[in-house]
DNA sequence: CTGTTAGCGCATTCAC
DNA sequence: GTGAATGCGCTAACAG
C-alpha cells in the first residue's frame, strides 16, 4: 500500500508538496506537479482516508437510524436520505433498530467515538435523555427531543383531520383506528386529532394499538382478522399503509365489499398503496422532501452554519384511491 | 474531547498503561486499574475510533451496494445483512446505485481508501473488471465475476423450472415472461430455463424486457398495460414480484379474472406478495439465509479465514397463493 | 507490572 | 515555491 511518502520519494520531492499538489491547496510549480502525478500513477497511489479522518477528526459519514429497513416508508426514506447525502459528498451508515434500544444507543455512541459526523434518527425506542446528552449533531424525524435536536416531520395533525373528514363525508358511523405506541412521537397527533374530529361529528371510534416497532406483516394481518371477528360492523378504517392494507385483505377475505361496505384510508401513501386492488386511498407524506430536509438540516449543523430551524413540518396530501367513495 | 493522554495524566500513569487497562491487553495491577477507571469517568473519556482505525488500518465497516433500497427484495436483503453484520460487530455503509455505474465505482473506491473493510454487492451496472482489480474482499450476489469474488445466490434455474412447470400444469398455452437486462447475472438463468421448459411443452412464450435498474412501480404498471393492449390473449405470467403484481392489477382493471383466466407467478416471494388480494403465488427466495451467507463469507475473507467457498447457491421454494390454481 | 517511544498516513505550520 | 518537522489519538514493542 503506497503512502504519500513513497510518492514523495519517487517524485524526488517532499511530502508536503505532494499533499499540496493533490489537494490543490497552496502553490506548486507545474513542473513538479507533473512529476508528482506521474509518481502517483506509477505507484497506483490512493490517499488513505483513515489518516485524513484522524487529522480532520471527521469521517464524512452520517448515521441513519430507522426501526425497520424492510418497511415501505422507512426503506423509501432511507433511500432518499442516502441519495441526498451522496449528492452532498457524504456516506450513509445505516442502522435497523428493530425496537431494540441497545442498538439505538450503540449507534449514538458512534457520535462520541467520532465514527459518524452526525445522526438522522427515525427510530424512537430509546429514552430521550440519551439523545440530549450527545454533543454532536442529531436530527430527529417526527419526535420532539428538546433544544439542540431539530425536528423534521409531516403534519400528522393535518393528516388525521383529512382522513377523519373524508370518512365522515363517506358516511361512516363506526370506524377503527389502528395506531402504535410511541411516546412523544408526532404520529400520535394524527390519532388524537382523528379521534377528536370523529367525536365532534358523533362518529364512534374504536382503537387498535399495535406495538410501535412491530412492522411485521403477519402481526398486522392476524391482529386485524381477530379484530374483525369481534367487531364485524365497522364501516371505516384509518391506519398506516400496512395496517390499512391488512385490513383490506381481511375484509375482502370475509366477502365484504370495499368501498361499498367498508371505507379504508392509509397513512404514508407509499408505492404499496398502488399495488393493491383497488388502490388504497391514503394520506401521502412527501418522503423525498422529508429526506432532503433532514439531510440539509443535519449538514447545516455538521458544517456549523447558523440559523438552523428547530422545527420543520411538511404538508401532507390526500391520494384518492378506490377504497373510499 | 479528552484523549488517552489526559486520562493518563489525570490518573498519574503512562498512556500505555491506560491503553492496556481499557483494552484488557497485558497486565495492570488492580490498584492502578481503579485509578484509571476513575479518571475515565471523571473526564468522560471515550476512545477515538479514528485513531484506532488508522493504527489497525481497518474500520469495521462493510459496504453494501444495492440497485434500489426502496424495492421489496433489496430492502429486505439490506435489513438482514445489516442485522447480521451488527451481530458480528460490524457496521453497514449502504449505497443505492440506482443504475448509475459511477456510484458503484465510487463505493468500490472506498475499498482502496480503506474506508470499508469489504463490500457486498447486489448492484450490477458496473463493468466486471472494475471489481476484479480491487484487492480487498468483495462478495457478489447473483453475479459471477470470476476468481477471488465469491458468489452467493438463489437457484434461479430451479425457480424458473418450478414456475414453468406450475403454469403448464395449470393449462397455460400462451405466457408472458417479464425479465430485466442484466448481463452475467444469475437471474437471467431463470428466464432461459423457464423458456426452455415452455418450449419443450409446446407453450408459446412472449418476452417483455425491462431495464434492469428500473424498479419503479409506475414503469412496471404502464409497461404492463401497454403489453396487455397488444396481447390480450395471454393466460399466464411469470416475472419478479413487482412485475407480477403490476400485471395482476392491469388484468383486474380490465375485468379479467385471476386465476381463472390468467395465472400469475412472481419471483422473490416478499411480504408484498401477501399484501395483494388474492395473494400472489411466487417462487420464494430465502433472503435471510442469503444475507447471512453473504456476511459470513465476506467476514471469512476480511478476517482471513481459509477455505472460503467460491459459489453458494440456495434452494428456492414455491409459495402457493391465489393467482394459480 | 509500568512508563517511554515510535510509528499508523496525512495536512499543516514554519523556515528556507 | 518547497522540504522538514510537528501532531491528530491510539497501540504495541521495548526498556525498565
Amino acid at each position: 500500500m503506497a503512502s504519500i511518502r513513497d510518492v514523495a520519494k519517487q517524485a524526488g520531492v517532499g511530502v508536503g508538496t505532494v499533499s499540496r499538489a493533490l489537494n490543490g491547496t497552496g502553490y506548486v510549480s507545474p513542473d513538479t506537479k507533473k512529476k508528482i502525478e506521474k509518481a502517483v500513477r506509477k505507484l497506483g497511489y490512493t490517499p488513505n482516508e483513515l489518516a485524513r479522518n484522524l487529522y480532520r477528526n471527521r469521517t464524512g459519514i452520517v448515521g441513519v437510524m430507522v426501526p425497520d429497513l424492510d418497511h415501505p416508508f422507512f426503506s423509501c426514506l432511507a433511500k432518499h436520505i442516502e441519495m441526498e447525502l451522496y449528492r452532498q459528498g457524504y456516506k450513509t451508515m445505516i442502522c435497523n433498530t428493530i425496537g431494540i434500544s441497545d442498538r439505538e444507543k450503540d449507534y449514538l455512541d458512534m457520535l462520541d467515538r467520532n465514527m459518524v459526523d452526525g445522526i438522522i434518527t427515525g427510530a424512537h425506542s430509546l429514552d430521550g435523555e440519551e439523545y440530549l446528552k450527545r454533543k454532536k449533531p442529531i436530527v430527529s424525524i417526527d419526535r420532539e427531543f428538546g433544544p439542540g435536536i431539530p425536528l423534521i416531520g409531516s403534519d400528522h395533525a393535518m393528516g388525521g383531520r383529512m382522513a377523519a373528514e373524508l370518512l365522515v363525508k363517506n358516511g361512516c358511523r363506526k370506524v377503527l383506528q389502528v395506531s402504535g405506541v410511541a411516546p412523544g412521537v408526532a404520529a400520535q397527533e394524527r390519532h388524537s386529532v382523528f379521534k377528536q374530529v370523529m367525536q365532534e361529528q358523533g362518529v364512534e371510534t374504536l382503537d387498535m394499538v399495535m406495538d410501535w416497532n412491530v412492522f411485521d406483516w403477519n402481526a398486522h394481518y392476524e391482529g386485524m382478522e381477530k379484530f374483525l371477528g369481534r367487531h364485524p360492523d365497522i364501516d371505516g378504517v384509518f391506519g398506516g399503509d400496512m395496517a390499512a392494507i391488512a385490513c383490506m385483505n381481511a375484509v375482502l377475505q370475509k366477502g365484504i365489499r370495499v368501498p361499498e361496505e367498508v371505507k379504508i384510508i392509509g397513512f404514508d401513501g407509499m408505492d404499496v398503496t398502488r399495488m393493491v386492488y383497488p388502490r388504497l386511498t391514503a394520506v401521502r407524506q412527501n418522503v423525498q422532501l422529508l429526506a432532503e430536509l433532514c439531510v440539509n438540516t443535519l449538514l447545516d449543523l455538521v458544517e456549523e452554519r447558523k440559523g438552523v430551524p428547530h422545527r420543520q413540518i411538511l404538508d401532507v396530501e390526500m391520494q384518492f384511491g378506490g377504497t373510499t367513495l
